[in-house]
DNA sequence: CAAGCGGTGGCAACCGATTGCCAGACGGCC
DNA sequence: GGCCGTCTGGCAATCGGTTGCCACCGCTTG
């Protein structure tokens, strides 16, 4: 990463040294009041006297003292914090997701904040791990966490799945199978006789999924479906998932999301490839830029932001009482045509 | 929002509600043992026996017990948590921050959490003070606050900016006006001689600084400079605001960011105009889609991934000593030249 | 038969804050 | 001068768990 000069080196800093941090207690110590007025001064400021309050601060300013969230919600109940934990930010695929959670939990007065894991499964625990104490729950959307794991978490938070089923861990899924039954029909109807399904992430639950109900479907209409892959799912992805494609003969590339199958259309652009009159491509998600890019792409669009409202629901119900009301709920997608998928090529 | 109805209903919570929660205590009164013993079965179950262990789990188990982790942690120091809080998790521009943030946290062993304020001020605030507990500090992005309610915070929590100088206050930025006259200077040379600016948010610092910029530099080369809007800076902003400039026989547009300039994009093909050969249109910060748009969006792209490994650095700089090393950095954008700006029309 | 010993589980003191309640100070008013 | 109300800050209880220390138990050993 080029950076200039005057950017600063990273402090090679043990954040959980030895020293035993600062406390209230050291603070107002050294201010000279009691603990009770320098909890005061931060949680409810209009309580304290100006002067005190400066002298407080100040005293704290110098001891470097920061409220240790942990000790301050054991008291208080709750930070009011929920995490939701995305494989990739970047992806838009899960904005509708974010934008749904979100707003369900501004309504109920709990903050949300986003997570990244990359698609690692081990930094997925380890965030798990490092904002267990700081927030109240979780939303984990396509996890990429083995299903013990996610039981083994589930034992010690409260949390929602998204985009994945485990028994017994409640969740908001969309239902893939229909979804991929509604593009396989579309295609077959064209008169597509074999589909060619770019695959996902192997550790990806949806993508297996994606990939067994497109199998399903395509026999039972006797397409024949063909699988290459995993690609890693983006734009940067399709480029290879496309000359592989195109080394098969498709007619008709189904990608596992859009981000894939808009580097798919861009690379069959650079081959000189028309979409759709020598071959269609349908993509999943219906994320932002799939109208907008060249062609406009085929997509399965499901109510995302449904889902994320649904998910913090089911979040925050967890939270309240142990009534176990609706544990697992299904949203039903549908398929957005564009100008990416047309008649088979004769 | 249409729901479905299987979707739960947000229980309306307080969630300070009077739901209390199973606690050890409740556990061990239901097996008949002590508080310490269930905790002990958690945490350290071979020092209990092993009847006894499978005794208190059963009831833990029936009672749904959940042990609660802010408290178990109540010892532990810091939350080795940053947070970066963005006008718009949506919005593409904000992607390689994101990712030269989260970067450089991991590598300093931070946990990056993000956080969404829909551009509003007040929002913004809110989640300083919510999330002000949580973490160790907090990364403002295109902050909406006013200068002074910045410096107030800053008293408060450690903080770095992004996109955005206050006195004082350490900060990264781009060089708008460096950017802005490259701009300039790429359709002057094309021989257009008015531009018409479409202006973002009018709370938003860098708004006032492009159009301050693009006003200065147009001056200097006798091209004459128009404003319209503010446009909120979305795709779907970009309709008004194409409707607007077309008003004004525009023939070269400049829109605050590339959300903007891919809605007018849009609006310019419905009307039947040409880009770039009626109009050329530019945007800011080359997001994700402006190369796959039609045409190919002309934009600045800003080392935006560089910005954000230099806003950590700076704040874990401040974390760690109160040595105040650099604090202000300034990183140079360069013009991206696509399909979308051309010679002006004759 | 007494001493020794490992294995268990309870008591109570924390962890680092928050918060209800109360007492002293101070000023205003009759 | 006495009474009263408002501020302000301290005491101590509490949040939910963890953990050091000790008592007790049943058994082996000398």
């Amino acid at each position: 990463m080029g950076l200039g000069p005057e950017t600063p080196q990273a402090p090679a800093l043990p954040h959980h040294g030895p020293a035993r941090s600062v406390t209230v207690q050291d603070v107002a110590q050294a201010a000279g009041v009691a603990a009770s007025t320098v909890s005061r001064t931060f949680t409810n400021p209009q309580r304290v006297n100006e002067r005190t309050r400066e002298h407080v601060l100040a005293a704290a300013d110098r001891l470097g003292y920061r409220p240790n969230t942990a000790s301050r919600s054991a008291s208080s109940r709750g930070t009011g914090t929920l995490a939701l934990l995305v494989p990739d930010i970047t992806n838009p695929s899960f904005f509708g997701l974010i934008r749904g959670a979100e707003r369900q939990a501004s309504a109920a007065g709990f903050t949300l904040v986003l997570a990244n894991f990359e698609e690692s499964p081990d930094l997925e625990a380890q965030h798990v791990k490092r904002l267990g104490a700081a927030v109240d729950g979780f939303l984990l959307a396509s996890s990429r966490l083995p299903d013990a794991q996610i039981r083994e978490i589930s034992a010690g938070h409260h949390f929602t799945l998204v985009n994945r089923e485990v028994e017994g861990v409640p969740g908001v899924v969309v239902d893939n199978e229909d979804g991929t039954r509604q593009i396989v029909e579309h295609l077959a109807s064209l008169g597509h006789r074999s589909i060619t399904y770019l695959a996902g992430p192997r550790s990806s639950w949806m993508a297996a999924h994606r990939w067994r109900a497109l199998e399903e479907t395509a026999r039972r209409l006797s397409v024949s479906p063909t699988r290459l892959g995993p690609y890693p799912p983006s734009v940067a992805g399709g480029a290879a998932a496309a000359d592989a494609a195109i080394g098969q003969q498709a007619t008709a590339i189904v990608a596992f999301n859009d981000l894939l199958a808009i580097g798919v259309l861009r690379r069959l652009a650079e081959r000189g490839l028309a979409v759709p009159r020598d071959i269609s491509v349908v993509g999943y998600d219906d994320i932002f830029g799939a109208d907008f890019c060249s062609p406009p792409l085929t997509t399965l669009a499901a109510p995302t932001q449904d889902a994320g409202h649904a998910a913090v629901s089911l979040l925050l119900g967890l939270l309240d009482t142990r009534a176990p009301g609706p544990r697992q709920i299904v949203l039903m997608p549908h398929l957005r045509i564009r100008a990416s998928s047309g008649p088979a090529p004769t």
